[in-house]
DNA sequence: CACATACTGAACCATATGGTTCAGTATGGG
DNA sequence: CCCATACTGAACCATATGGTTCAGTATGTG
C-alpha cells in the first residue's frame, strides 16, 4: 500500500491551531483596526491579563502578531504573515472539491445518457 | 472600555482546528483524489484503524467528510463544506491587513511630506 | 462452520489548551 | 519615597488531542 513519508515542514499547523479559537479571531479584528495593549484586549474579551497574554503569545508563535514592550506597556500589532499560505491551502482544496464533484457530474451524465440511448446490462 | 458579547455561532471553531493536523489535511487531499476506507486511509498515513477512525471523525464533525457504512467497509468521501466560511473569513483578514499596512504607508508619507517641507515642531 | 477482514469502543497515556489565582517584578506619577 | 499600573511566571485545574492496545462485533469467503 502507498504510504507517504514525512510532510514538508510548514506553518499551517500552528496558524489554523491559532485561528480555531474564537478568542484570537477576535484579537486578530481588533489588531486589523488599531494596536492594542494586553490590558486593553484582556478588558476587550473579557479575561484576566494572564489568559490574554497566552492568546497573544500563541498568535505571536504563528507569526500572526508582533509585540513590542515600552515601558510597563506591552503593544500588540498585527504581525508579517497575511495567512498566504493558508489562503492558498484552502483555496487549492476548494479546487479539489470542485473537481471531485465535477467528476461526479461527469458519472452522472453518463448515467443520464445510458438511461436516454436506452442501453442496459444483460438484455 | 468596550467589551464585546457572545460571538455569532460558526462552525470556524471546528474547521480550523480539524485543519490544524498535518495528517487530517492530508486525508483532505486524499479523499479529493478518490473516495477511501478507513483501512486505506491508515495504511497510507502509517497509523492504526482506531487512530485514523478519530481523525476521519474529526472531519466528519466539522463537516468537511461525510462516510457511509456498506457491509464491513466505511467509506470516506468529501463532504458538503467547501471551507467558505473559512475563505472568506481569511480573505477579509487579508484585506484588513493590508488596510493596516496602507495606513502605516500613509503615515510614512506624511513624514516625508514634513521633513521634505522642512517643518519641524518647536522653532 | 471456520476464518479472515473491517471496523468499533473502551481504556489508557502523555501532552496540549484555555482558563484561573497568586505572588512577584518593573515602571510611571505625585 | 510611595503607590498604582502593567505585565510576567509558576502553579493549578479541567478538558481536549493524538495516539496506542486490546477486546469485541459484524461481515465476507471458502
Amino acid at each position: 500500500m502507498v504510504q507517504y513519508g514525512h510532510p514538508a515542514p510548514t506553518h499551517l499547523d500552528a496558524s489554523f491551531a491559532a485561528l480555531s479559537d474564537v478568542t484570537r479571531r477576535g484579537v486578530l479584528e481588533q489588531l486589523g483596526r488599531a494596536d492594542a495593549s494586553i490590558t486593553e484586549l484582556a478588558g476587550k474579551f473579557r479575561m484576566t491579563l494572564t489568559g490574554m497574554k497566552k492568546h497573544v503569545s500563541v498568535l505571536e508563535q504563528a507569526g500572526l502578531v508582533t509585540t513590542e514592550k515600552v515601558g510597563r506597556v506591552r503593544t500588540c500589532r498585527l504581525g508579517a504573515r497575511r495567512l498566504e499560505e493558508e489562503a492558498a491551502w484552502i483555496e487549492r482544496y476548494r479546487e479539489l472539491w470542485a473537481a471531485r464533484f465535477d467528476a461526479l457530474d461527469v458519472v452522472v451524465d453518463e448515467l443520464m445518457k445510458e438511461k436516454r440511448d436506452g442501453r442496459q446490462k444483460r438484455s
